[in-house]
DNA sequence: CAGATCCCTG
DNA sequence: CAGGGATCTG
């Protein structure tokens, strides 16, 4: 399903995106000092978990649907929809101008692809309806809880209405019986749906299930392989299909998919089955009647399946109440759980056709371990995830132009005020790519290349267009350290005031640059980076979840898919649809308060929200977009917000609340987060200020060797010291790739340094404001993944 | 003057 | 990293 090329979003340009979680050690030979070289690879299999398991726990239910139920979808979807707009207009200008650019875009890609957008309507469409469904499948439930809730009371006033009792009972089961048949309805009309939705890839798919289902039905025990399966099966053929495939004793057609009842199964059977009932309790009970083992595993169907038959059996024996209480219990049960299959699926398959399938995104994905070392020599514990570029090339550098936008002015400026800015009069221009910049971006990528042909042109190439601020173009960039000059002949127009330098170049016109034609520079693409691939799990889940209907980003956002690491995880055994504990744990505050401390022992590493307390940042709150929000930051936070450092230096207090919807932020919240930023940037500009002194001293006294000392001291390859330092501090664990352009711009800010100190700049007691000025501008929009809720990385 | 940053300190 | 004063900016 990876690879099918014909989809809904073919349009899409490609995207490339390496999947390095940890870079060897060859890769960071100063990283010697640190174990993580020999680290394990980062984990894909994510524990399988039902999506919506958590509505069958009876602690977090009631809250989390009764805001939901609560709330028309429709208004509901509104209501974020217009978060969205609010938040975008709320962001600065820049920002908005990026924005409307999007919008235009949107526009022509209308034009351009009709076919895909009324597609992507269609779906808008039918996830509207799917939400609404879902909601009824919803309340259908709790009431059902509800009405189970009263039965149990009933029963322990069993005395009372003894005289009608049976008759109660009856009509219970009546009614029961009346609801489920509904809910079968619903469920059939839910399929239809999907089937509707899906037909395509149904029919492709339907013999190779059928084949899967009569290969599984003989075997009893096919949790490991049922959950595996359903992965690929058809949810429309697989909705009800497990209960088929469950144990061997199981008549396959006991439970006809949305045909016969099981009420009728259940009192044509009832004699028969006494028989066999201890056996079976036993079976039973032992496989799957205890909720938490439902919960637990990747066996819920089957233990649902397992639970229901032995409990109907088990209680058929038993006259009076408790037979009744039985019935209604496996009712309840079958409601739930089938309930909870199908809008797991739905929102299985929802995540899988719109996220993770071709149909939606760039083309085909495809992890590999990394051999992409020039000699190809394998690195343990190095993926790649690479999705391969199609044609959309030109797209792509399309919408990085008009992505731009925000990026755009600042490039303009940038351009301006490096023009001339501290480079010495009379210093050559010609020699900064090969001596300067030439190091900087062409560190990997053409290795990557190599063994990745699909990757497409060197990262550099590539990026240069789209990062004029940061390519070898770069105003900043190119301008050559005053190396070659006498550390005593410092250019006289520059010795003194930063600011005046700055002021000067950025009033002179955009045009002067030779190396910048007057169109406006494209936008930086968000760089390469991938997080985990949990995290990517749980985007899809909050995604799916929380924005049943827009599973993905606002049409307008759209472009951003492209680049968006959130797409970099796919891997064949990581499916979407199983969200890792933390989340679930973030998502249901009872799960969190209860386990939410052991399971952090151990299951560390699996990120998430926990990681030492995760939600112990305050109480949780229910946000209108359905997002769980935290009074307080979390570590977690603090981890999201160092790898958003790469991206953003100078993030605005909207760019954070809109990337950190789990946080209720407050004036306090604001400011500790903005203050974070602050420390980190110190962080940053500390370290670059050490190395450029670090640098001058040494261009001082190795003066023989000049180009030698600019080359070690003027870049900030992966395989620099400064490199490993900026890494370790704002991302730890290693587990992301920091990403290309982070690494341009911290190169931008040693030179920057340098400069200033090299020519003496630094004895202004501002001079490093100048410096500020240039790194705000080169902030490069966040991935989308960092939008959504959750830890990026454990 | 408020808000944002910077800068220093613990 | 947080606190808190100093400084800048609009």
């Amino acid at each position: 399903m990876m690879d099918s090329p014909t989809d809904l979003f073919d349009d899409t340009s490609p995207q490339i995106h390496a999947f390095a979680p940890n870079l060897s050690s060859a890769e960071l030979p100063g990283v010697h000092t640190q174990p993580s070289t020999g680290r394990p690879p980062p984990s894909f299999r994510p524990p399988g978990f039902p999506l919506i398991h958590h509505l069958l726990q009876p602690g977090g239910e009631h809250r989390r649907i009764s805001g939901q139920l609560n709330t028309n979808p429709s208004t509901h979807r509104h209501l974020e929809d217009r978060n969205l707009e609010d938040d975008r207009g709320e962001r600065d200008g820049e920002v908005e101008e990026q924005g409307m650019d999007r919008g235009e875009e949107e526009v022509i890609e209308r034009e351009d692809k009709v076919l895909g957008i009324k597609k992507r309507h269609s779906d808008a469409t039918l996830g509207a309806e799917w939400s609404q469904d879902l909601l009824k499948m919803k309340r259908m439930k709790l009431e059902n809880r509800q009405r189970d809730g009263e039965a149990d009371g009933g029963a322990d006033r069993g005395c009372r209405r003894r005289e009608g009792g049976r008759e109660g009972r009856r009509r219970e089961r009546e009614e029961l019986k009346e609801q489920l048949e509904e809910a079968r309805e619903r469920l059939q009309a839910l399929q239809e749906k999907v089937w509707r939705a899906f037909g395509e890839k149904h029919m492709a798919e339907e013999e190779k299930n059928r084949r899967c289902r009569n290969a599984n039905s003989g075997t009893a025990d096919g949790r490991e392989g049922d959950v595996g399966m359903m992965e690929e099966e058809d949810i429309t053929e697989g909705m009800y299909d497990e209960e088929d495939i469950d144990g061997g004793k199981m008549e396959k057609d006991s439970f006809p998919p949305l045909s016969a009842s099981p009420l009728d199964h259940f009192h044509k059977q009832r004699g028969e089955r006494q028989r066999e009932r201890e056996g079976r309790m036993e079976r039973g009970r032992g496989g799957g009647l205890h909720l938490e083992g439902v919960m637990e595993g990747a066996g819920l169907w089957l233990d649902c399946g397992g639970l229901i038959r032995s409990d109907w059996d088990g209680g058929l024996e038993d006259d009076g109440e408790e037979e009744g209480q039985k019935f209604a219990q496996a009712l309840k049960m079958e409601l739930g759980s089938a309930v909870a299959r199908v809008i797991d699926r739905v929102l299985r398959i929802y995540t899988e056709t719109t996220d993770f399938t071709p149909s939606s995104l760039p083309t085909a994905i495809s992890f590999l371990p990394s051999d992409v070392e020039n000699d190809g020599r394998r690195e343990k514990g190095v993926w790649m995830g690479l999705l391969t570029r199609e044609r959309g090339e030109e797209k792509m550098r399309g919408k990085e132009e008009k992505l731009a936008g925000q990026d755009g002015e600042r490039e303009k400026q940038l351009q301006k005020m490096s023009n001339g800015n501290t480079l010495p009069p009379g210093q050559p221009h010609h020699t900064e790519p090969s001596d300067l910049t030439m190091p900087l971006a062409l560190q990997r990528s053409p290795d990557i290349r190599k063994a990745h042909p699909l990757l497409g042109p060197p990262l550099s190439t590539h990026l240069n267009p789209s990062h004029p601020n940061i390519s070898l173009h770069h105003p900043s960039l190119p301008r050559p350290p005053p190396l070659s000059h006498p550390p005593l002949l410092p250019p006289a127009s520059q010795t003194k005031d930063p600011t005046s330098s700055f002021q000067l170049s950025s009033s002179s016109s955009s045009s002067s640059s030779s190396s910048f034609p007057a169109p406006p520079p494209p936008p930086p693409p968000p760089p390469l980076p991938l997080p985990l691939l949990h995290y990517s799990m749980q985007q899809l889940f909050s995604r799916s979840l929380h924005h049943p209907q827009l599973p993905h980003l606002p049409p307008s956002r759209k472009d951003y898919l492209n680049s968006d690491p959130f797409l970099e995880f796919s891997h064949p055994s990581a499916h979407p649809s199983f969200p890792p504990l933390p989340l679930l744990g973030h998502l249901d505050p009872s799960l969190a308060r209860h386990g939410g401390r052991e399971r952090d022992r151990g299951m560390r590493g699996d990120g998430g929200m926990r990681g030492g307390g995760g939600l112990d940042g305050g109480e949780l709150y229910l946000t209108p977009g359905g997002v769980y929000t935290q009074e307080g930051l979390s570590p977690c936070h603090l981890k999201k917000a160092k790898l958003m450092f790469f991206y953003t230096r100078y993030p605005s207090s909207n760019t954070l609340k809109t990337y950190f919807p789990d946080v209720k932020f407050n004036r306090c919240v604001t400011s500790q987060m903005i203050k974070w930023f602050s420390n980190f940037r110190e962080f940053f500009y500390i370290q670059m200020e050490r190395f450029a002194r670090q640098a001058v001293r040494e261009a001082l006294t190795r003066e023989g060797a000049p180009r030698l000392g600019r080359e070690n001291q003027l870049r900030v390859g992966r395989d620099t010291e400064l490199y490993r330092i900026l890494n370790m501090h704002y991302n730890k664990s290693n587990i992301y790739q920091v990403p290309e352009r982070f690494i341009e711009v911290s190169e931008v800010a040693l030179r920057e340094f340098y400069s200033a100190i090299w020519t003496g700049r630094d004895s202004d007691p501002c001079w490093k404001k100048g410096i500020y000025k240039i790194i705000c501008k080169l902030d490069s929009p966040v991935p989308d993944a960092f939008r959504l809720p959750g830890c990026p990385v454990g």
